[in-house]
DNA sequence: TCGACCATCGAACGACGTTCGAGAGACTAG
DNA sequence: CTAGTCTCTCGAACGTCGTTCGATGGTCGA
């Protein structure tokens, strides 16, 4: 089950005699994605700088992965493992809604630490037996509850959903500044807050009303709020 | 307010006498992008290609957007123009959170007959107008709710940031074959169910009690049956 | 008629993903 | 020990992309 294609190389054999060429291993090639990842993000993962880093040539990772695609997509299950383990222990509890409730934490706060997460996650669940595995997780939550398997289908869809469409929008925005450490990012919400303060109070009276929510908003506090709402709505499908 | 940046042509202007030299304009070179963007998606989106559809060279588009990211976010902002209208008759009904929800259903619709869209809405509230426009439309039926402006702030967030994430989701899956008309979606979704089935019922036993509801699924249902969860939740919060 | 300005465009640059074929190194069979 | 095979590495190249530059055509007001 959920074997993977390709060439599998076991692990880059700890050369016995010196070795005069480099040599990788995919979990070595993977890794190393994931480091420029998570350094500055998609853009930064390219053949070139990988090969760089792993000290060989670009035409090398070919090797272990097909194209970008797949590096990116296991580089995702990769991290993914990590989320894995850190939800084992929300399992079991008796509050199905409450454990759904804090993997689905866990996920976000994973997705905040690497925004360029949610655009790869569970794109090929062939490649990302970890995605497949979370899904499961969060499903297996949902079977306490009392509800048709359409109803606890569309449950987990929607707080996956959820999960994955608010982080990717928080995760796009900082343009630079924020991440160079050049500005604030109360600094940075406060100029967004100070152009829709500007707007017309008469065409845009809701922009005004919850501007100052805007500017000292936690994006945190945003998610979870979102994610009690929809936890609120399904709680009452469930009858409880 | 929202004024653009940068250079604003007009229009273009109508020939008075024989052009030898092609003729743009911002809109035409925005509706033409967006025409390849319905396309083919965004990898069909490029400057070359869209010079050549234009009639021109590839740099005269730079004299009416800075760069692609432009380009994409005005393209966005283009056809919002058109969910705008479409939702303007969910606005004042007795029930806001009908109207809320309408609203909701119309933009997810856009965005699953342009699945380019869900990647950069909102993304510049300077360039794109009408997306800060259409937060606003929701956020004023939320205003008829009884809530603090935090959750009003947190409700609009919500819904969009599920709207916008689970339309990425789906936008993002037909790889190739379904888009050429070489496989039916339904046969699409049966080879992932087969290759579902084939895990370990042991390890897997969520994945194997929605797999049938999994195969035979529509994306709209999946989409409203979540958006109602969470809309019952806002309900509930909102005291009735 | 002359200059100033708007708009267009050919050509080039550098970076990217990807491919190809040659060859190094390690293992196995005889 | 040797020949052959298989695994893995790598330099060089291809084509495409976003983007820039400088020249030049076209239009209009003075």
């Amino acid at each position: 089950m959920l074997v993977m294609a390709g060439p599998q190389p076991v692990a880059g054999r700890a050369a016995p005699g010196t070795r005069r060429r480099a040599s990788h291993s995919l979990e070595a090639v993977i890794a190393e994605a994931v480091r420029l990842l998570d350094e500055a993000g998609e853009p930064a993962l390219t053949f070139r700088a990988l090969a760089g880093r792993l000290g060989g040539g670009v035409a090398s990772i070919y090797w272990y992965v097909a194209s970008k695609d797949e590096l990116l997509d296991r580089a995702s299950d990769h991290v993914l493992a990590e989320v894995l383990t850190a939800t084992e222990r929300f399992t079991g509890g008796d509050d199905p809604i409450a454990d759904l409730r804090a993997i689905a934490v866990t996920f976000f706060d994973a997705i905040v630490v690497r925004p360029w997460l949610a655009a790869y996650f569970m794109r090929d669940t062939e490649l990302q037996p970890n995605a497949l595995r979370l899904y499961e997780r969060l499903g297996e939550q949902v079977m306490e509850l009392d509800l048709t398997p359409r109803q606890r289908f569309h449950a987990v869809s929607a707080v996956l959903g959820f999960v994955v469409g608010t982080a990717a929008d928080l995760g796009q925005q900082p343009p630079q500044e924020v991440v160079d450490g050049l500005i604030g990012r109360e600094a940075y919400l406060a100029r967004f807050a100070d152009q829709w303060r500007r707007l017309d109070p008469a065409e845009f009276p809701f922009v005004h009303h919850v501007v100052d929510e805007f500017a000292g908003h936690d994006d945190a506090d945003q998610f979870r709020a979102g994610l009690d709402l929809l936890l609120a709505g399904l709680r009452l499908q469930a009858g409880g």
